[in-house]
DNA sequence: CTGAAAGCGCTAACAC
DNA sequence: GTGTTAGCGCTTTCAG
């Protein structure tokens, strides 16, 4: 493994000048920089990065830290947001919490043990007064997630344009009894996606039956019991937003085994526009995050932070959802029949 | 940012006996161990890993290479070797090749610069000769794929038997017709499956029939056309291996929409065990990919390769796929009738 | 335009 | 048991 020095001495030159071709100052001669640049071809020279984190006080080294990376969602986050950190020259350090606070905390701890120069975190497991403190280390850009009072740039989704919209959507189907779910997790973004779906039914005159309420609501399993449950139901509901593509696909599965329509019957509306949701006989309607939009960005803020060495101010960065509107809300017009 | 000198000097100690106290090292009395863990803790200090890794030449972080992280596989994938290297004290760094041979070898490069004390690549673009090279600058782990001639580890699934056990189970369900389908990628393995396919038709008697071997397939519309180019042949197959659940899906998808019934007009075998391939219906008959093992296996072998500093080395790791078997193949038996 | 030299924070001989 | 000291490889004043 061949050292600056090397060059140097092959070069003749001092290691001040190699390092100075090394790192496109001006103020070096045509010539010499030749002499260099061959010198440190023939040696096959890489530059050694621990020697310049240390002394630049920079690694070029952002940690992502995230609960689940197969969850389709975080997957596609972390495809894009490494696509971006890559483009501006920035390794991912790929951190999982798996919705562990002690987790979450050692991966922080990147930032005090300087490994890594920023840190974007995609859920929040620790009270923010405790995470605020690793501020004083380095710079926290939220994605995917807010907290109303905190210093920090946040990048996230309108949650709650997006309980709102689809609530909208489905009272537009002429839906008035309509089922929510929640998955589990309790953030803000959670509640405000309540709050909006709660609020359009107010804003049509209807009221939120609380027993269409479901909790902990996430995977294709839950989605078939809530049909089971709904059957038993007295009163029953005619449309469900249960907030995840495979809790729908579950739900819509258990209902067509059953002998219902969808939507005749019942309308399912999901999240995340999964694959899953395109096949799905009929086809799902969903809520499209921008999962782009908000990579790029957190990347883009993530960078400027680190430049700037100012790490504490608050940003929100908000970007809205799409509504996919498919066959398990809506039923397709026969193109062939004008009746 | 307070350093190790600054301890010693609250400690009223040496830097050395901190740096012991640090690296747990025997031969420090426990008092002064004491008084060192004291002024840690008042000084909040941590340790700086560029200044670590710069001295011992080793950095704690190994680099995965992978196509594309948002394929299903390869995100399980990751998420295994994360939490495998997270228990062994390994950060992961996660680099997006995107099937491109140039960003293969700027990502190699992490090894020269010793960024990285290892890498797992879970794909591979640019020819053998050119990688081998890296290996003069750490070890380079092979995972999910295999190099015949490689001096390197490599853990990979028995593609040979996954081709051979899925033709052989459609040959038991009485198919004597079976397409195949290839999904553009070049590679060992996919040759392996390709031949022990073929070779299960051979000791059945049977001639694969070359018009039956579809190219480039990988998506759910390539499945839909697949399907629509099997309908406009005279010769039909009666089953297909369409190497990918994705392709599966679209492929049933499709056939469902004609009419046919699945089994009993057409069998169909996917590949990866996708969480669509147990929501379909009928439920996808698919091959379930070791992951776990070779994740785990993969991790235990860098570790291994980098303690030794041994780097060529011809290992093969192979583990065994497994078939679930599921409705697209196998008609369920009614549990009613005994008929 | 170029070089000498100090030092980033840590560890490991080596001496005591 | 403990401390002195010499670097790991690089960048950056400061002088020339």
């Amino acid at each position: 493994m061949s050292t600056i020095k090397d060059v140097a001495k092959l070069a003749g030159l001092s290691r001040t000048t190699v390092s100075r071709v090394l790192n496109d100052h001006p103020y070096v001669s045509v010539e010499k920089k030749k002499l260099v640049q061959q010198a440190m071809e023939q040696l096959g020279y890489v530059p050694n990065s621990a020697a310049r984190s240390l002394r630049n006080n920079k690694t070029g080294i952002i940690a992502v830290l995230i609960p689940k990376i197969s969850t389709p969602f975080f997957s596609q986050l972390i495809e894009i947001l490494e696509m971006a950190a890559s483009a501006k020259g920035y390794q991912l350090i790929i951190c999982q919490t798996q919705f562990s606070k002690q987790k979450e905390l050692n991966y922080l701890n990147l930032l005090k043990t300087k490994q890594v120069d920023g840190v974007i975190m995609t859920s929040i497991e620790n009270d923010w007064s405790i995470i605020d403190a690793y501020l004083n280390y380095g710079p926290i850009v939220l994605c995917n997630e807010m907290i109303e009072h905190a210093q920090i740039p946040m990048v996230y989704m309108n949650q709650a344009s997006s309980g709102y919209n689809v609530a909208k959507h489905l009272l537009e189907m002429g839906h008035r009894q309509i089922a929510y779910c929640s998955n589990g997790i309790v953030s803000e973004g959670m509640k405000a996606r309540e709050k909006g779906f709660k609020r359009a039914l107010l804003e049509s005159g209807c009221t939120f039956d609380e027993n269409f309420h479901f909790e902990n609501v996430a995977s294709i399993e839950d989605g078939k019991q809530i049909f089971r449950k709904i059957t038993e139901m007295k009163i029953k509901p005619t449309a469900i937003f249960t907030g995840g593509d495979s809790v729908a696909a579950g739900f819509i599965s258990e209902a067509k085994k059953h002998g219902w329509n969808i939507p005749e019957d019942f309308a399912v509306v999901g999240f995340d526009n999964m694959e899953i949701s395109e096949l799905f006989d009929p086809k799902i309607t969903t809520v499209v995050q921008p999962v782009e939009e908000m990579a790029i960005k957190s990347i883009e803020v993530a960078f400027e932070k680190i430049h700037k060495r100012q790490f504490r101010s608050t940003e929100k960065h908000i970007f809205s959802m799409k509504l996919a509107i498919r066959g398990s809300t809506m039923k397709k017009r026969k193109l062939v029949a004008t009746s």
